[in-house]
DNA sequence: AGCCTTTGACCAGCG
DNA sequence: TCGCTGGTCAAAGGC
């Protein structure tokens, strides 16, 4: 069904091209405290076609967006956490303005193999620690992005508006949405997201502008963290950032692409079809997350915190995650949704966010994702638990190889982890 | 007791 | 037709 149905897709991945990779890679180390640099670049495929070959609309997400309005990304997390493992859930850390500024400096673009979605938006870190939660519709698509530094957290939103409307006209995509977002990691460590998301929303949702279900919230429900099964630290500073949905694994394997082992989850809800793949490093770090297909129905509970921004909340990832609205047929889980992280900035676009234009944004992170084997999922839950817990200070990052081109960056966590704990595994 | 993770094997699609 | 890769299922184990 997948040709049929619209899937979305999400990858993380380091998505800049290898070549970066390994510029960044050899060129640029990560401090010793590190903190790494996170890029992201979301190219987002609009329902455009992207699989349809034609062209495929890809969000925009400019910097210039405003910060809350344009990118949420992953948060980071003065740790070094970012994505669970069982979940699935980012995390990032971030460095200083700085080091993201020249992040931004090096970084350029990348552009990610993928294709054709990826578009990038530099995210600045603010000085303040902001949240802001983004919410998807129809046509938007959310990241949510917080950013440390230091003691300070940072939030950063991003909001990529797909003219939604835009967005069924544009591609007639429509029975078969694909979203994809990509959520990457540069080999430095700089996570690099993409979102290319062609859904075809048009017959689930209506991207003009109702969306019929409640999928499209959940795209990047504001749940930004979860509490209660959420690996957020005691501090309150880290948190996953997961996509609010219970995610079960149901298999690993090790892609020929990939360095690291792949592995595949699925929605806990038993209405719910809609699939995950991660990749993560050893270390536990991300690099590439697929969504497929939409959730059907709401996020579990959302715990959300009021304030998370304050004083540590962390990440949000929005994730991406497939909502869609199942309305019509989405709900196999037809649409992906690519998530890249780092990328290129190309241009972007205060205004909202360019159907085609590439944005990238690229922030600090110290650690980009990682994610723990071994956390069960909070019982029933299934949310993803920090992985390390710990604070990690010094992360590096490093990539090996691409191998085919289509290396990924590997990085590697350092961690101190003094973390006292909390998190890990929470379920009672 | 329930749920999730892990690992191996199987199956399907593609070149 | 064979081989390869990717994806999924199922069983066992652990928390
Ligand atoms: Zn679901």
């Amino acid at each position: 069904m997948e040709g049929t149905v619209p899937e979305s897709r999400a990858v993380i991945g380091l998505s800049g091209s290898i070549a970066e990779r390994r510029a960044a890679k050899c060129g640029f180390n990560i401090a010793p405290i590190s903190i790494p640099r996170l890029r992201t670049s979301s190219s987002v495929a609009n329902p455009c076609g992207w699989g349809g070959g034609s062209s495929p609309c890809r969000l925009t997400i400019s910097p210039g967006i405003s910060p809350t309005a344009l990118l949420d990304s992953p948060t980071m997390v003065p740790n070094s956490q970012a994505l669970s493992p069982t979940t699935g859930t980012l995390m990032y850390q971030l460095l200083s303005e700085e080091e993201e500024r020249k992040v931004m400096n090096s970084e350029n673009h990348n552009h990610r193999e993928n294709d054709e979605g990826s578009w990038s938006f530099p995210i600045k870190p603010n000085p303040f620690p902001v949240s802001h939660s983004c919410f998807s519709d129809q046509g938007t698509a959310g990241f949510d992005v917080d950013f440390i530094y230091g003691s300070s957290l940072m939030n950063f939103d991003m909001q990529a508006s797909f003219p939604t409307g835009d967005y069924d006209k544009t591609s007639p995509v429509n029975s078969s949405s694909s979203e994809e977002a990509v959520y990457g990691v540069d080999a430095e460590m700089k996570p690099t997201i993409h979102a290319a998301s062609s859904e075809a929303n048009s017959d689930g949702k209506d991207a003009n502008g109702t969306p019929p279900a409640p999928t499209e919230k959940d795209f990047v429900q504001e749940d930004d963290v979860r509490e209660a099964k959420g690996p957020y630290d005691s501090l309150g500073l880290v948190k996953t950032a997961e996509d609010g949905y219970n995610w079960r694994k149901y298999g690993q394997k090790q892609v020929k692409g990939s360095e690291y082992p792949r592995s595949y989850y699925k929605c806990t809800n038993t209405n719910c079809q809609v699939k995950k793949k991660v990749e993560r490093s050893h270390d536990g770090q991300i690099t590439e997350i697929i969504y497929k297909g939409a959730h059907n129905h709401p996020k579990p509970q959302p715990p959300r915190r009021g304030g998370a921004s304050a004083g540590g909340a962390a990440v949000s990832l929005a994730e991406n995650a497939p909502d869609i609205g199942e309305g019509a047929g989405a709900e196999d889980g037809s649409v992906w949704r690519n998530v890249h992280l780092g990328g290129s900035n190309k241009d972007a676009r205060p205004d909202g966010f360019e159907a085609n234009s590439p944005t990238s944004m690229r922030t600090s992170i110290s650690d980009l994702l990682s994610a723990v084997p071994q956390g069960r999922g909070v019982g029933g839950g299934g949310s993803f638990e920090s992985a390390h817990g710990p604070e990690h200070s010094s992360s590096l990052a490093s990539h090996e190889d691409d191998e085919d081109g289509s290396g990924r960056l590997s990085v590697l966590e350092e961690a101190d982890d003094d973390e006292p704990d909390s998190k890990r595994r929470s379920y009672s």
